[in-house]
DNA sequence: TATAGAATTGACGTAAACGTAAAAGGTGCG
DNA sequence: CGCACCTTTTACGTTTACGTCAATTCTATA
């Protein structure tokens, strides 16, 4: 089985059937494409977040499985474990309304939201706290003569 | 050796120096008092972050080794390792004007307070993708007509 | 055909901060 | 005396998302 080069995408005259848009691409150019790393790519699929078909042992990667690293990466981008995004992965269904998958979805980004919310919160907090040190410790080193203070003892 | 009664701070009468505020308190007074766990303090301890007296083998906390527990909460409230809040604590010396110890401490605050900045506005786009996906899948659902959208294929 | 460059599976390593279990010794108290 | 409770050390387990070999095979190109 023969591959379009990589890099280009028309022009295929051989045995893969030539529906258009049905492109395949390796493990290699798929990481390069998306900016992951080709253990990334195998780590998903032991995962069962992705599932290329093979041609042997070679991985091929196809449209939809596009389509769902980017939704892996989304989810990861907004905080959700690859275990959320594959439970609201695995509820998808091509034939139905996906109402399941996608009432999971929103009540899963509703928690995750308010996650983040609570993180920055604490990471403000942590930030006022460090600049309230940074302020003392400036003026004891400004103060060079040593009194033992309590930021240390 | 005897200790003060948990709870209880003065009316020593034994072989313990008498120095006004020479409190010891054990192990799990300790953790009641600063919220932490038997385990967090030996673990402190075993990365050489704590050093408890002891009476045989059991551990004797005092104001020192409180005040250290105190900058070692503070620092990891602020989000820095305990390796670096030991590389910071090792650097005390009592005698000097601890210079040294003070500029790495701003040193490091300065690139912690960094990281937690780009920290936050990794949240803030996170909640703002989030807060998006949200929207479009609330308006899949009130459109129960089920089209094959772009957020699961 | 030789050789470099992809790709494969398998398996251990990493980071941080503890959790948890096991097996045992010490201590106050009724 | 006996039991409950505190404490000790040792050491493996947990979590997440991969990194990093290693040994091997496949493929493309000159």
């Amino acid at each position: 089985m023969k591959l379009v080069s990589p890099g280009e995408a028309a022009a295929n005259s051989n045995d893969i059937p030539a529906e258009a848009g049905e492109e395949f691409v390796r493990i290699g150019e798929m990481a390069k494409k998306y900016g992951v790393t080709l253990r990334t790519l195998r780590f998903y699929e032991d995962k069962g977040l992705l599932n290329p078909k093979r041609d042997g042992s070679t991985r091929l990667y196809t449209r939809r499985d596009r389509a769902r690293l980017k939704l892996i990466l989304l989810g990861r981008k907004v905080g959700f474990s690859l275990r959320d995004v594959k439970q609201m992965m695995d509820l998808y269904d091509p034939t139905g309304s996906n109402t399941k998958q996608l009432r999971l979805a929103l009540d899963k980004s509703q928690k995750q939201l308010a996650r983040l919310q609570k993180q920055r919160a604490l990471i403000e907090d942590a930030i006022g706290e460090l600049s309230n040190s940074m302020a003392i410790v400036r003026q004891m080193l400004t103060e060079r003569a040593a009194p033992q203070a309590s930021a240390a003892g």
